[in-house]
DNA sequence: AGCCTATCGTAACAGCGTGTAACAGTCCCA
DNA sequence: TGGGACTGTTACACGCTGTTACGATAGGCT
């Protein structure tokens, strides 16, 4: 991949040049833009990797634009945004946009999740991270995502807390593929809590976590064919997985 | 997976020999280029799993050449550097390398990042991810790739530890050759790639594992009809082995 | 044959990673 | 505002793995 090419985008032309001299100094190529007329206008011109999107647009709502732009193309999104209210935050994602940061944010932060949604993008790693429609079948059972509902082999439905659904989308979209326990925990934050602390992942609770979904899903918890521990290492999903778009 | 397929880029040959024959011991099989045109011809040739690139390739910059190579294929590439600065660092993310190491390098270091980027790089699943499936049969036992376990003559389960199971494969690999306690060592380390196992085997470990295996599948552990001694010399797994490719 | 030494087998132990019950804090809704 | 669902933390138990130590043994040597 040659460098990235983000395009900033800030009514206010003050937070524009900082934000933008900052990624220029990590070496990113950076455009800027305004308004939605002139986001359009560099989309059309060329290749943009990354949106970084002021949710407070004027008189527009970044939401909305994100939302759009979403349905048109399949640029990666980051709403940045001065209201950092759970309700702001949780808009932002059923929007599409793949992460969220508050201003005022620590550049570092910044930085930090530009790269985790470029490096994402290039690898397509994870579903969770677009409002996904699809069904997944796996090992006689079924997770809709359209309806958000899991149904046992038998047909009937499990109850499954918001936790341990995240979970179970993440592993669904990385099947028979180790993941270690941050990646996990770094997955599951993105989705749902856009809560700044990336870091301190800190103790156990992907454990407890996986072990919860475990006494959901699996016949025998104590020795679970799906969703296996692989020692040293993290969690694998060891069942093939057939997804429905939707 | 199969062996991974590494290809090393350095323009000074010494440097190529030795990290070459480092790897090749640890189990990996390892081409080598010391310019683009034969990398190039490399990832022509066949698969390649993971790219060791140094940063000075003479009078070319290796981190365009890394830009370049991920603009047309999706090879991981680790970045190999005399130049430790922060700066350069930096610049090796932004151009898409999947890590950074500085030279001189401590061995066990690379090999931990080559293992890392290996396991990430299985998540492009287009790549050679493959499951072993296959189903050995020997001396009336059954291991079962696929399912991941193993079976007595009179077809009952028995429950072997990740290690204990991983030493069966290699020797399930090798039958009637006498394997040095070395060389089954490196192979288990190989085989879970992504554990940062330490190295060196410094004690006894292997005659011990072997003395569990032998415990859990030999009829009279105390006189291995199987996984016999090679006195001075290590292992030999002396039972004729089937193999069906699954 | 008898001795010597390198080599091997393995019991015992220690460290680490994982499972999980119990507890505590948070959020949500009536 | 109280209660219940949800989630993270903590503490303890347990299994897996490597290390160590000691005894057994094979094989060479005199």
């Amino acid at each position: 991949m040659s460098i990235p090419r983000l395009l900033v985008v800030d009514d206010d032309a003050e937070m524009r040049r900082m934000m933008t001299e900052f990624l220029r100094k990590k070496g990113f190529m950076v455009m800027t833009a305004a308004n939605r007329a002139q986001i359009v206008s560099h989309l059309d011109q060329g290749r943009i990797d990354l949106i970084l999107l002021d949710v407070m647009l004027g008189d527009e709502s970044g939401v909305e634009i994100c939302a759009e732009l979403r349905l048109e193309r399949d640029v990666p999104i980051i709403l940045v945004s001065a209201l950092s209210a759970d309700h702001q935050r949780m808009q932002g994602y059923e929007v599409g946009a793949d992460d969220y940061i508050a201003k005022p944010f620590n550049p570092d932060l910044l930085l930090a999740r530009v790269r985790a949604v470029l490096r994402r993008g290039r690898r397509s790693a994870s579903l969770a991270y677009r409002r996904n429609t699809s069904i997944y079948s796996f090992g006689g059972w079924t997770y809709d995502g359209k309806k958000d509902i899991v149904l046992a082999p038998d047909g009937f439905q499990v109850a499954l807390s918001k936790r341990e659904t995240s979970l179970l989308k993440v592993v669904l979209a990385n099947p028979h593929i180790p993941l270690t326990r941050e990646e996990i925990a770094d997955t599951l934050d993105v989705n749902h809590d856009g809560a700044t602390q990336s870091e301190a992942a800190t103790g156990r609770a992907i454990d407890v976590l996986v072990g919860r979904l475990r006494s959901k899903i699996e016949r025998n918890p104590k020795e679970p064919e799906m969703l296996r521990t692989e020692r040293g290492t993290g969690y694998v999903f060891a069942v093939d997985v057939v997804v429905k778009d939707g």
